[in-house]
DNA sequence: TTTTGTAATATTGTATACTTAATCCACATA
DNA sequence: TATGTGGATTAAGTATACAATATTACAAAA
């Protein structure tokens, strides 16, 4: 602990931020739909702010692939095809199988009790048929993997991937219905981790989106 | 060719957009050191524009990482420390890995060609000893490759880290004694692609980071 | 000489004002 | 009815103005 006398001016958060992570959120949880059009004045009133934090803020969100921008005719919520989506978890796939198996590498103890502790949350949540409870357990337990894995740029690189495809879990969770092979998958994870297994770790992880890759193949093409 | 009469108003680029790349280029090639402090008056006056191109410029590069944000205070370009550039790396071999199987999967006869083409380029600038040579064909080459995966996000993300290290690419590229080596994995590449032997091709694409990453770690050592 | 307090100065954060392009709609014309 | 045309309206792009905070300079006191 050296440093016991630093004050937290980071509470500070400026406007942009706030509209920002305000403005993600609505995207990300659909009360923006994908096409819909951002207009900056609208929004501005909205959220009591002037248009420039909001504009500040649309650059980022343009930045990390949720608005579109037209130029000159203004900002739209970014349409997610299934071609879109795809793309993402392709690469996700690589990214969790690295973050995998760097967790395989450096998980201590703390870790591995950590991750069975929240894979035991997840089953019970399973047999409880909580739909909610289920997304944020998977959350959980992705979450404490990518910690593990130490790669910051990774962590940060999954989260934004994980947000642009945010959008579509809820459809592909409630569809599912063998949450068991999540669970099994999950187990095998933990266990190739506590074997600092690291090839191993990564391979499961793969498939595990791969997975999810096929669910949501599957019910498009059921539409 | 089914759009032969769309015109392309997508020549206009707002000016956020020139001085974003602007301000990109100058962090990329050095222009702008680590550390130092980007004061908005200051650029907008050098480009002869407003603080709110600026501004907006700023947001976007705080997303990409070039840039890092103290509230309050303003925006430094982003320090890289050794150890961000092998977090880097490290997820760079596996999107690597991923871009090079998925060329293999996709890639035309016509692709194949084309990446022989630029090898034997990079062959010859190699006896010429022409570093400025030798690295544009390397970037050449790869987005070629990229290209050929056909996974748009993919192609986008893989610049974006690219970017991210640039800034070290010279350092590394004037130091590196056997360029024979990139030659032969370059053709290697190569080889699996028009085998369409994608896991072939995975291994070797990361491979050929990982030589980038532990020369680079070699290099940092000896400081 | 060093330290502390205070004024001034500079810079970011936010809001507003201005400019110009795009869109809409009424109306005219074929 | 269909198709232009011109002006009004709207919104984005850009610049500027104002407010809040941080930095600096410098003087006064220890």
């Amino acid at each position: 602990m050296d440093n016991f006398l630093k004050i937290d001016m980071d509470t500070y958060k400026p406007l942009r931020e706030i509209v920002f992570t305000t403005m993600r959120e609505a995207i990300i949880n659909g009360d923006f739909k994908p096409g819909q059009r951002l207009m900056e004045v609208q929004l501005a009133d909205q959220m009591g702010v002037s248009r420039t934090p909001v504009r500040e803020a649309i650059r980022k969100l343009e930045l990390e692939g949720l608005v579109v921008m037209v130029p000159r005719k203004g900002a739209y919520v970014a349409g997610l095809s299934s071609e879109d989506v795809k793309e993402v978890l392709e690469i996700r796939a690589v990214l969790e199988g690295l973050a995998a198996s760097l967790a395989a590498r450096n998980a201590t103890e703390k870790d591995v009790e950590e991750l069975k502790d929240i894979v035991e949350k997840f089953k019970s949540a399973a047999n409880e048929q909580d739909v909610v409870k289920l997304i944020n357990f998977d959350s959980d337990f992705h979450d404490v993997m990518y910690r593990t894995s130490k790669n910051k740029k990774l962590i940060q690189l999954i989260s934004s991937l994980r947000e642009q495809v945010q959008r579509f879990r809820v459809a592909y969770f409630t569809k599912i219905k063998s949450t068991q092979q999540l669970i099994e998958e999950h187990n095998q994870l933990v266990d190739a981790i506590a074997g600092k297994d690291s090839e191993r770790a990564r391979a499961v992880a793969e498939t595990h989106i791969a997975t999810t890759e096929k669910l949501i193949t599957s019910i498009e093409e059921k539409k």
